[in-house]
DNA sequence: CTGGTCCTCGTACGGTGTACGACGGCTGGT
DNA sequence: ACCAGCCGTCGTACACCGTACGAGGACCAG
């Protein structure tokens, strides 16, 4: 306020705070929008397409434009990550609980296969605000199988950490390494097929597997395949164990619960989460 | 054999082939011991510290050295992932199945634990030696539980992915990110612990979690910490919903089955598993 | 000694994230 | 109308990355 060429920590100096994007934001660019734009780049030509100089030459702009909206390359797959979540959140939850942990995951895999570099972003701690909505959309399901807040807890975590094991060891089986055949039909994905059933290189197994491993020998003679794509089993096993434990949860009663996401224009609702001066907490 | 000028595709021109790592190897170096010098860089500053120009200088020899080795840096990850699954294999299974499950479980988390780099390695598809061993012990468990390979298989998947996905979760909303307090007493890791318990950011649920997200709320009202760390729980209830697919599973029955892994010093054993002319397939 | 293979490594190129500071245009006070 | 001052843009530069290329030393067989 005195000195004006002192930027402070404040909105002024550069930088934002970190409350609602458009207050004034004269610029047609937005955190929004640059995570979608990356999120398009990352659809289509994989994670590591994703640079700044790229994402910027895909919005017509300079390189450095983009820090004026983003704090840095960190901040953006933060908003990428948000996006994502806000993309699967269930307009209506099914009223039975098992049915409603069901479509939740179900529609969390899926949007993992949409977008597989979701899930080399998943490995950070952010927290966006659709991370929040998606938490309670789970909270509004799990309270239906117990009233202990803890357990609530366990409960989705334990249904969260099946899908994102699941997921990703599916996707990093899948070819899904080489960026060359991106974005070709990701859309059934038909998870058994294409991979080589076993083998992992040629002339490989046929030193370790004879010798030891007599069971994947055999697993192998018998033409299984290692990624039988079952996920829908190991989601009612473990449904089934929650359900042993919560003899009480109530299922299939009578309104199926409003949902956490109110309107869809709240949905994809960017916020910068961040405040700090800069990295360093 | 014809021209001598040509480096031909084979073991010659700059590349050994893929089989043994010291047929004759006159140097002091080897794909094992980058794998395990580059893991201790990660293990101490992260898996970003992990350069080839960084690895090379641990190592006292020049950058370009280390691609004698390792065909790219792929492979050098491809490497410290073998290594780290070799770190947690069992010498003896336990007898009863669920103990067992339980066990190669727990191990693979606290392996993690000690590792937090693996995660971002895991997003890969490398089956090494040392995969392939593991899946053994696995594959030796869910033997006892039902003779259908393809079912074997289910059930070692959905174990191993709750297993990646809760420990997923745990390290990310850890510190971890934070480069600075890297390998600060990794052993216990009382995950409840210093984590906050929600609030993502000050000021930011403000606005958020009072409109609405009603239950994420009154949980945290009830002071609840979103990371609770039951991790046996899940588990549990994963083996519950397995064991009563399987009532014939036999349980506890006499000696401890023989352990896949062999010898110790085949758990390191390091292969250098692709033999291709170059990335492209 | 000579040729060949094994192994090492210096240099260089194109890529990355981003710190710094310059600069134009809009806005508001006078 | 003027002009200070912020908003938003962006060119340049730097350090670092992975690695292609090829020179050259160490060793061994003839």
């Amino acid at each position: 306020m005195t000195a004006p060429a002192e930027p402070a920590v404040g909105p002024g100096g550069r930088r934002r705070a970190g409350q609602a994007p458009p207050p004034g934001y004269r610029s047609n660019l937005s955190p929004q929008r640059l995570a979608l734009a990356a999120i398009e780049i990352a659809d289509a030509e994989g994670l590591a397409a994703v640079s700044m100089r790229r994402l910027a030459a895909s919005l017509g702009v300079g390189t450095m434009t983009l820090y004026y909206h983003v704090r840095d390359k960190d901040e953006l797959l933060d908003l990428m990550w948000n996006e994502f979540l806000g993309g699967h959140l269930l307009d209506e939850i099914p009223a039975d609980w098992r049915a409603a942990l069901t479509e939740i995951a179900q529609r969390t895999r899926q949007s993992f296969q949409r977008h597989p570099w979701a899930l080399n972003v998943a490995v950070r701690p952010a927290r966006g605000p659709n991370k929040l909505r998606h938490i309670e959309q789970y909270l509004a399901v799990a309270s239906r199988v117990t009233d202990d807040p803890d357990e609530q807890l366990r409960i989705i975590h334990s249904v969260s950490d099946l899908v994102v094991g699941c997921t990703l060891r599916e996707l990093s089986s899948q070819a899904y390494r080489n960026p060359d055949e991106h974005a070709d039909e990701h859309a059934d994905a038909d998870v058994d097929g294409p991979a080589s059933p076993l083998e992992p290189q040629p002339g490989f197994d046929a030193l370790a597997t004879a010798e030891e491993l007599p069971r994947l020998q055999s697993l192998r003679t018998a033409g299984c395949r290692l990624h039988s794509p079952r996920f829908e089993q190991a989601l009612g096993w473990l449904l089934d164990g929650i359900e042993a434990a919560h003899p009480g949860a109530r299922r299939a009663d009578a309104r199926p619960v409003d949902a956490a996401a109110p309107s869809p224009d709240h949905v994809g609702m960017a916020v910068t989460t961040r405040m700090l001066p800069k990295k360093g907490a």
